[in-house]
DNA sequence: TTTTGAGTTGTTCGA
DNA sequence: GTCGAACAACTCAAA
């Protein structure tokens, strides 16, 4: 009796998988398993969004396992039930699986391994996705890092994480497998079809991923420093889901980007790898944070936020999620979102700022529709963002960082071609007004075949008077 | 302990 | 049109 289960979450992919390989190591037989329990997971169950692509990357996976002669066993939750339930009826002695870092799967898990071991199961846990884990860094002064600068720089000194190791080639199976539920039956699919536009856009599992490496690696990453800000440009490396998922190693992605830098330039790293590479070092800042401030998904990091004059206006919040708020940067980003469960990462901080600072709505409710939108929906990452945004994390913004979104626009979008992409009624404005279609002279409306104001909305507040309001609310929670 | 330097991503105004 | 300064004060990190 030496089989091993592979209790498979995050980490959706049989190549540079330390939990999978250990198991392999073993001898004996492999049994993947997947459990559904939503409700394990605190406030944050798995958004629609994410969902829908959990659900094709399990399909990916079973047939990978297949392929090499195991298969993935699928359950519903509790977790403590069908674990043990799975090793008794395919008589495995071990489970093993690659950590998480979200706070209350984190205890979820303490509590699982404990009673696993108390039952004689060896259960052991691997780092499966991040550098280095929340626990190995500490600054000098032993408190967490609460600010990115030092916290990358002591990682960056300190780093030298492992090749990238192969999938195993053959997986020994067992004569009779336990019950599965199909894929189908976790009804992870929305059944409203709305999922066309996520279908275009993507390939979920670990070959999908791969491919997305490929691309960035070979169209995206030479332009990276100077092109990542550019919505209207495909420099950026869109391997957020395939990272949350787990469908890509980061090791796997440091060590393609770093071998592709020193090839391109011998001894000196390139820019362009130095500031990808420092993304990669945002993830795992986000999930240092989250872990070692386990209450920041709800809760500002600074204390004064917490008297923050937030207002409620449903008219307007319903405007920004559904990309009809007049300003066009806004609608594009807040519509490639819904379009395709993705936005580029500059235009996040632009519709984050524009919620936040414009509308003064909370920005909680932003995480919540982004949780709910994104393909990559990631608690860490995405409780960052906003806290950042907000100006209430540690190393928060100054508080008159209040972005304009026409000047924006202009900036990273000069040629209009992400807000024509994605806002297709302003198509035919001209690219002098197309961050501001309400200047407009009445002839070039006409011309533009836009009826403004019934076509495409006036803007919900001016950016003006919002710049001064945002800096008066920041102003009531000083000391 | 105290001190010092610094903090991803910006905007506006006036010279 | 371009350019530099001003926009608060605070807290974190390290010496």
């Amino acid at each position: 009796m030496n089989g091993s289960v592979v209790w498979f979450r995050r980490d959706l992919r049989v190549t540079d998988n330390p939990a999978l390989l250990a198991a392999a190591a073993r001898g004996g037989p492999v049994v993947g398993l997947f459990v559904w329990a939503p409700e394990e997971e605190g406030d944050w169950p798995p958004g629609s969004a994410s969902r829908w692509w959990l659900h094709h990357s399990l399909q990916r996976l079973d047939a990978s396992l297949r392929e090499r002669g195991s298969r993935l066993i699928l359950r519903r939750g509790p977790t403590l039930d069908a674990i043990p339930n799975v090793l008794r009826s395919c008589h495995c002695d071990a489970v093993f699986w690659n950590r998480l870092y979200d706070p209350d799967i984190v205890q979820r898990d303490i509590g699982i391994k404990q009673r696993l071991r108390e039952c004689e199961v060896r259960a052991e846990s691997f780092n499966g996705s991040l550098l280095l884990e929340p626990w190995e860094l500490r600054s000098v002064s032993v408190a967490p890092y609460q600010i990115f600068t030092p916290f990358w720089k002591a990682c960056l000194a300190r780093l030298a994480p492992d090749r990238p190791r192969p999938a195993p080639e053959r997986l020994p199976g067992m004569s009779r497998w336990p019950d599965s539920l199909a894929v189908s039956d976790l009804k992870l699919e929305p059944e409203i079809d709305w999922a066309a536009g996520l279908r275009a856009a993507w390939t979920p599992g670990e070959e999908g991923g791969a491919f997305a490496l490929r691309r960035f690696l070979e169209e995206g990453l030479a332009h990276y420093a100077d092109e990542r800000n550019r919505p209207d440009k495909p420099s950026t490396s869109r391997l957020s889901p395939h990272l949350h998922f787990g469908e890509i190693s980061t090791r796997q992605v440091w060590h393609a980007v770093h071998h592709q830098g020193h090839s391109n330039c011998d001894e000196k790293i390139d820019d362009n790898v130095r500031v990808f590479l420092s993304e990669l070092g945002w993830r795992e800042f986000a999930h240092h944070l989250l872990y070692h401030f386990p209450h920041s998904s709800h809760a500002p990091l600074r204390e004064e936020f917490r008297r923050f004059p937030w207002q409620t206006n449903v008219a307007h919040l319903k405007a920004w999620q559904r990309g009809r708020t007049g300003y066009p940067i806004v609608d594009a980003g807040m519509r490639e979102l819904w379009q395709t469960g993705w936005m580029h990462n500059r235009v996040r901080m632009i519709v984050a700022s524009f919620l936040v600072k414009h509308l003064l709505i909370p920005w909680t409710e932003g995480a919540k529709w982004f949780w709910d939108t994104l393909v990559d929906a990631d608690l860490a990452n995405n409780t960052l963002g906003w806290q950042w945004t907000a100006g209430c994390a540690a190393d928060a913004a100054p508080y008159f960082r209040v972005f304009n979104p026409i000047l924006q626009g202009q900036n990273f979008d000069p040629d209009g071609h992400y807000v024509r992409r994605w806002v297709p009624e302003l198509r035919a404005v001209p690219t002098q007004c197309i961050h501001c279609p309400w200047k407009m002279p009445n002839d070039v409306e006409s011309k533009a075949r836009l009826s403004f104001g019934k076509d495409y909305p006036p803007p919900i507040v001016e950016h003006d008077q919002s710049r001064i309001r945002a800096l008066e609310a920041w102003n009531t929670i000083k000391k």
